[in-house]
DNA sequence: CGGTTTGTTGAGCCCTATCAAGGTAGGTGG
DNA sequence: CCACCTACCTTGATAGGGCTCAACAAACCG
């Protein structure tokens, strides 16, 4: 009963429902379950197919695609308040990726059929769900011309100036999401360029690498910076 | 009158309105434009906003990426029947793609707001729209695995695939669906390095390249083909 | 404190881009 | 019918960015 209760309180606050009415978020959460994982465990693998979607409550879920050789890549890593499976739900296709639990988490299954009916009854909720897909989509093309045309340099700076938000520039530190290990794979480079390049920025001081917590000297900087200067003029010192 | 009449069979007939009431097709083609582009005609620039979205009648729609520096890249090759520019609208971002006419071709736009009134008063039409923006995320993703994790080789072997279709084995002729700078910057290639897969490949025996013409050996082959085996065996025959 | 995970550094190589010349085909005008 | 032009493609030589392999360092943890 608490427990029902808390799940309506936890849907009403994400993003993707916060404008329903409370008995629309009644009906969800009566047929939401609540799922908690470990560190490392795995929620689905690729291939899998989903009667439902996930929203992270807490915690950070790591989407990848598993080759057979074994190597990995990192789509996406998700963390509290984002939802995710939507679109292997729609499609009633095999999931292109795995699911696995980057620390412990707490997340909601929603049943395809609460939100189908939650669609019927309200378009501008169908509207949000169709705005959402979008967002996701555009965020994707974004990684594909990230990946397509620029250098692991650049990827990696584009990378540092999401994480520091909006601010336009002066300094800011920042913590990684994950681990390099993860952080590499989801900028499409192998651990050991990841650590290059960040050793090469802080040579050109532009950035201060400290474990996970990283100083951005100057954002504007940062921004500006094209890779070119390999730090050889820090020789005079 | 006439050109009404023709709008709304045309629209009937696309894959995402078909099963629409006809009431619903008439609102739709009441407000839809008709687009003619001849060859290389930009539709719209990267960087636009959208309030609607365009469905190609016949022709090929390009929709790629333009860096500062001039170098181009391919996102998409849209074709007869698909629709593009949903996502930009519904996020009301601007585009982060240009799109340009690779060919003579006649579009329809639907406006915005007459696509959410479609949306309003039928919720399944809501769905079909869900499930085609997940398609689309979906291509993309399998874009972005096939960009990280495979080579040149792989990926063109890929995209072969595709165009043969269902066809699971046997051999095949298919015609390249655009000029093959095109198709090398769709699978993120240089058309250098295009041409010279494509060699290879014939000389493994593969396929058969004649002009935009590719004649494939054995799909089965094909599909198992890893890029390994340099054409050195070759000469014993 | 050992053991394990995580990150760094170095050497060498391979794939693919880049730069630079040729070909080839289709269209146009003499 | 030929010469020419332009767009498209191919071929060759070269170089560089990032990967691989291997060893080491550091941090975390029981």
């Amino acid at each position: 009963m608490d427990k029902q209760i808390d799940l309506s309180r936890t849907l009403a606050n994400l993003p993707l429902f916060q404008q329903l009415r409370e008995s629309e978020i009644a009906n969800l959460a009566a047929s939401a379950r609540e799922i908690r994982l470990s560190k490392g465990q795995i929620l689905f693998q690729k291939g899998i197919l989903l009667d439902g979607f996930y929203i992270t409550v807490y915690g950070q879920i790591k989407l990848a695609f598993s080759s057979p050789q074994g190597n990995e890549k990192v789509v996406s890593i998700v963390g509290s308040g984002q939802s995710f499976g939507e679109a292997v739900m729609f499609m009633e296709r095999p999931s292109p990726v795995l699911a696995q639990a980057l620390e412990d988490s707490r997340l909601l299954y929603v049943a395809k059929q609460s939100l189908f009916a939650a669609i019927d009854r309200d378009s501008a909720f169908a509207r949000r769900m169709l705005a959402g897909l979008s967002m996701r989509l555009h965020s994707l093309i974004e990684d594909v011309e990230n990946y397509s045309l620029r250098s692991s340099t650049q990827r990696l700076i584009e990378f540092l100036l999401q994480l520091t938000g909006a601010s336009e520039s002066g300094s800011i530190e920042l913590k990684l999401p994950a681990s390099k290990h993860v952080i590499a794979s989801r900028l499409n480079l192998t651990p050991e360029t990841l650590s290059r390049v960040l050793h090469n920025l802080s040579e050109c001081n532009l950035i201060t690498v400290k474990g996970r917590y990283i100083l951005v000297q100057d954002v504007a900087r940062l921004r500006c910076f094209d890779g070119l200067s390999r730090a050889s003029e820090a020789e005079s010192d």
